[in-house]
RNA sequence: GGCCCCGUAGCUCAGCUGGAUAGAGCAAUUCACUUCUAAUGAAUAGGUCUUUGGUUCGAAUCCAAACGGGGUCACCA
């Protein structure tokens, strides 16, 4: 209808306005609830143009629009605003449009570019924790958003199994697991434990154990003791300690800072993690083979989490695979003049003048830092799949510098396809008791977090469900459902951008702006179809009058394709949430005021049928593009 | 300190390509289940949109500064 208006405006601009106008000062939008009308021309624009006061220039375009327009019913100005009052027939119309395509609001399938989207991407020897949830739930549903927009999707992540981090897990589990009555050390296996969560917790203990070592070497430091000391560790000690000496608490604490970290490079752990990262790069055969056997515990216990999140990938990438991978790349930005050495061999580029620092890319020693392997995870990429477009990377904002600057330098070695990579950047979840901190013990464990959830859903529905004659698997199905619905929802419909705040009650909470909302209300309209299953639904309305708030809903329904646009075009699937909501909080306004199944006029009760059919058709497809299921019954 | 992000009701969030009297949910108060699933609906109350200045016919929205909060400035990833 806006496109329609806008054309002929454009296409009649000569004899309205005496000459052509720009399509910007064309200003469609909806009109206030408070006043008459369905669709709002903002005047201000064209009173200059007319030079006449905005009442006659609204007359004279809303005469003119109503001539050209039937579906126009009449016009009035108010203040500035010229508001239309289309028929019933149109609206009628447009939901038995509606009515007849099965994935309204979809695109045709591949009828745009590959795009590949990067999302999870863990350190293999923690848990999945809260901020995870987040970043995979947005990841999948992003990927979703881009299909329905007709873009083919490629879901990935990058599995970070390398490093000193993982030795140190591999390390802490040899010399502290305590052997079982069959001599073994402890397994999943034999434990019952999750990998993930057995892998974690050897890495918290090589801390705890790393902590205390570094603490005593202090301790003998500070009591003057550097016999097994280099005189250089024995100078840079008595440097800080004269540092400290009268300076700010805040300088302490930093100079505090280097001194543990300085103790820390001295333990024998340290030294025996670095000695195991060496021997793993050797490819030494039984650090080798510890490294496969731990890493594949973390991967069944990850895949349980993927699982149970109701995520998935298309294809992995390991660190292990990829990290020498962009040295090469980095050398040839170095001919090319891209990049430059530094005097002791270290590769650096200047971004000084696109504002930004000077930036490493390639250590003294020649090794790759994380920025290296990017460059050349991106490229591999790119090689992999020729058809691929453009590429999303789903990370926490804290990396919004690293991304900046890694697809500058893309960009300046001459990728063309620079341009179309972006950081889907996420802001952090915070706790009502504050920061997240693993050191802590703060951080919100992926798999507890939805058991508890499932376990609130599963309590609510006994209480209040509709479950007679379901079986225990359904049962247990749609508790599920719930849950992770109301999970899924609760993280989605925040601005991805935007810092939020996790609130535990809350989020298992089922009134108003939650999952369990919008999935009851697509409960209920289930319910009122199966009840209405003798007529026939697929036909098209004949009905010629509507009520106001059914020509909301249709008015709703009419906006989904172009709120599936806008959720890709701002990668945010809140925007598909915060519509959902207000689309459901419209019929359950209608449901509650407006008979349905107990309507006398047959055409007026197929007619509301079919529109509730339309909506559940809606809140069904939009769901699934948050990656939330909806319940036939509940 | 440099750079980046954020600041809307008691709380959690929408609204931000400038447009009419700034919207929801939660919490509070009140009403509606002999009626299609009340996990619902209706209503009341709650706001100097952090502050100041600028641009404009018009600013929560754009620009600048200040204040407040967070992030980042590793030869870690």
């Amino acid at each position: 209808m806006e496109q329609n208006l806008k054309e002929i405006l454009l296409k009649h601009s000569n004899e309205l306005f005496g000459l052509q106008v720009e399509e910007q000062l064309i200003q469609f939008q909806k009109t206030r609830k408070e006043v008459e009308g369905d669709l709002t021309l903002v005047i201000f624009p064209f009173v200059k143009l007319l030079r006449c006061s905005p009442l006659e220039a609204g007359d004279k375009i809303g005469k003119f629009l109503m001539e050209q327009n039937s579906s126009i019913l009449k016009y009035e100005v108010v203040s500035g605003f010229l508001n239309f009052v289309i028929s019933p027939e149109f609206w009628i119309s447009k939901l038995n449009g509606i009515h007849q395509e099965a994935t309204y609001g979809y695109a045709k399938e591949n009828s745009k570019p590959l795009i590949m989207v990067e999302y999870s991407s863990p350190n293999t020897n923690k848990p999945l924790h809260l901020g995870h949830l987040r970043n995979n739930f947005l990841g999948y549903a992003v990927s979703e958003i881009l299909k329905a927009n007709g873009h083919s999707v490629i879901k990935t992540q990058v599995i970070n199994d390398r490093g000193i981090h993982i030795c140190k897990s591999m390390l802490a589990w040899e010399k502290f697991s305590p052997l079982n009555e069959k001599g073994e050390r402890e397994t999943p296996q034999n434990t019952g434990s999750k990998g993930d969560k057995l892998v974690g917790k050897y890495y918290v203990i090589f801390d705890q154990q790393f902590n205390a070592e570094a603490k005593t070497i202090i301790t003998g430091w500070e009591s003057g003791d550097f016999t097994h000391f280099s005189e250089d560790i024995k100078t840079e000690f008595n440097r800080l300690e004269e540092a400290k000496a009268g300076k700010d608490e805040k300088a302490v604490k930093g100079l505090d800072e280097k001194i543990k970290d300085l103790a820390k490079n001295e333990t024998n752990l340290m030294r025996e993690a670095k000695d195991m990262l060496i021997k793993w790069e050797a490819r030494d055969p039984q650090v080798y083979l510890l490294w496969t056997t731990m890493n594949n515990w973390v991967y069944a216990g990850f895949d349980v989490t993927y699982k149970a999140m109701g995520v998935d990938f298309d294809k992995l990438y390991y660190e292990s695979e990829t990290f020498l991978l962009g040295k090469d790349i980095v050398l040839e930005g170095l001919k090319k003049g891209v990049f430059f050495k530094k005097e002791d061999g270290s590769v650096w580029i200047d971004l000084t003048a696109d504002g930004l620092d000077e930036k490493l890319v390639l250590r003294s020693d020649g090794t790759a830092v994380y920025m290296t392997q990017d460059i050349g995870t991106a490229i591999d990429r790119f090689n992999d799949y020729p058809a691929l477009d453009g590429m999303i990377y789903t990370v926490g904002n804290e990396q919004d510098y690293h991304f900046k600057v890694l697809f500058l330098i893309l960009e300046k070695m001459g990728y063309t396809w620079a341009k179309n990579c972006s950081h889907l950047s996420y802001g952090m979840v915070d706790l009502p008791t504050g920061k997240m901190k693993s050191r802590e013990g703060t951080v919100v464990d992926a798999d507890d977090l939805m058991q508890e959830v499932v376990d609130k859903a599963t309590e609510m529905t006994k209480e209040r469900g509709h479950l007679e004659g379901m079986s225990e698997n359904e049962k247990n199905d749609l508790f599920n459902l719930i849950g992770m619905g109301g999970l899924k929802y609760y993280l989605l419909k925040v601005d991805p951008k935007k810092r939020m705040m996790f609130n535990p009650d809350e989020s298992i909470e089922l009134n108003g702006n939650t999952g369990p909302f919008i999935q009851y209300t697509h409960a209920r309209i289930k319910s009122l179809l199966t009840k209405s299953a003798s007529l026939n639904l697929d036909q098209t309305t004949d009905c010629k009058k509507i009520e106001d708030v059914e020509k909301e809903i249709i008015k709703l329904l009419v906006e989904y394709p172009s709120v599936i646009e806008e959720a890709a075009k701002e990668q945010s699937p809140a925007v598909i949430a915060n519509y959902t909501y207000e689309l459901v909080k419209t019929y359950n306004n209608f449901y509650q005021t407006i008979p349905i199944l107990i309507e006398e006029n047959e055409i007026t009760k197929h007619m509301r049928l079919v529109m509730s059919v339309n909506v559940a058709k809606v809140i069904n497809s939009a769901m699934r593009l948050l990656g939330v299921r909806v319940p036939e019954r509940m």
